[in-house]
DNA sequence: GGGGAGAGATGCCGC
DNA sequence: GCGGCATTTCTCCCC
């Protein structure tokens, strides 16, 4: 088939290959799965990664992480590491891409729930006055905490903080650290906090029955509020 | 810059686009992030999906889902929704592909977590001989129960299941439903029982606290074990 | 390498 | 739409 012999000779020269191709695709490793005959793109990264995308979606359809070995058998690309196996059969290849990059770079992410379990240590007049956290991400065996410290009269305070929605995972997170801290330390009473933007009513409810707080408590910056003034309306 | 035009030309087009590219990309939306100079493997969908890939690693480093609003002023690319801005600062255009890709499929997926519920509702004996499953996924205010039923003693019994390890979240869920279901019931001596291949010691631990129990539980299938001996190593 | 937890998580289903 | 939860989650950190 019209590509093939090309596919061969790159597909291991540690480019990256980008292919447009009608296909179909199985694959049998942690799950098991099938897909029929449809136009996808394929790539294959330079550490051997490979994504099979829909034209539509966020995700990959199938896919397999680096140290995937591959072999072309008549017009079958065949993937497979020592637990999984990804067979596409490629019914057409329609185009074939394939170029050496080079990208040293590290991606900079700002804004994550570590920044704002700081902001808490370093501002914790906003859970409430006279609070002092004593640690950051205390660890126990039952998990680790994100604040940890004593209210204004000296209660050991457990405080789980969440980027956006706290939900009933956050809570039962929440009850467990108060619980395990409350052992160790060998005192009852140990109040809980949970500091988020929002809170989801199943997971308030679940907070007030286990005699923990809310407190809202809105990220370091408020991400979305940015404005791109530079892109106008006209700029075509 | 040579492409620019192209792509402009073929950016709202309803064709898939690949682009392989030297950029620097900043994102502001959920979180903020910065990348560096760097040669990439940029992708944008036909639902307007875009994509950006570094050589290596499974994840795309910046992305944006569909109904995405796309730009070119200059020599950037600015990719924007109602809450998010992504601007890709294109130094160098390699090469760009573009295809009209039809897809009809979906994929056929086995082996999850319902299987396994499924299984052990259609074969309750791998949990106990006598237990009678009642119902799957019954839902609750405070979650909702993989399986749900009566042990041969006529003891209500909670069971969560997990495809791989359980982990102290999937104890505190089980926990949640127990107490859960106690309250509802109005009955005390709710069973928890813990289905799946594998536990952590922490989780173990956790779940002997609770008095619950773990049964080792493996999936309806034992996916890494299919060979595909239709690949052999002389393949080339 | 395993355990624990976040993620710009994503995607699915149910209410 | 939100809520709850699995995911071939993935990734990072830390023991």
């Amino acid at each position: 088939m019209k590509g093939v012999d090309l596919l061969k000779k790159i597909i291991n020269s540690k480019q990256t290959l980008v292919l447009f191709a009608n296909c179909s695709v199985s694959y049998n490793g942690r799950a098991k799965s099938f897909l029929g005959k449809g136009d996808r793109l394929i790539i294959i990264k330079s550490d051997s990664t490979i994504l099979i995308h829909q034209p539509v979606g966020n995700n990959p359809i199938n896919y397999m992480k680096q140290d995937t070995q591959f072999e072309i058998k008549g017009s079958t690309l065949y993937a497979y590491n020592s637990k999984e196996y990804l067979d596409i059969e490629l019914h057409e290849i329609y185009s074939i891409l394939n170029k050496e990059l080079k990208d040293p770079q590290k991606l900079e992410l700002h804004g994550t729930e570590k920044h704002m379990s700081d902001m808490i240590y370093d501002n914790p007049d906003c859970i409430e006055k006279g609070f002092k956290p004593l640690s950051r991400e205390e660890h126990t065996k039952y998990g680790f905490i994100d604040v940890f410290g004593h209210d204004s009269n000296n209660n050991l305070t457990v405080i789980e903080c969440k980027r956006f929605t706290a939900t009933l995972d956050a809570v039962t997170q929440l009850r467990r650290y108060v619980e395990k801290i409350g052992s160790l330390k060998g005192v009852k009473g140990v109040r809980g906090i949970m500091a988020a933007p929002n809170i989801s009513p199943n997971a308030k409810q679940m907070l007030e029955d286990y005699g923990y707080e809310y407190r809202k408590v809105d990220p370091p910056e408020h991400y979305g509020k940015h404005r791109r003034d530079q892109v106008s309306l006209d700029s075509f």
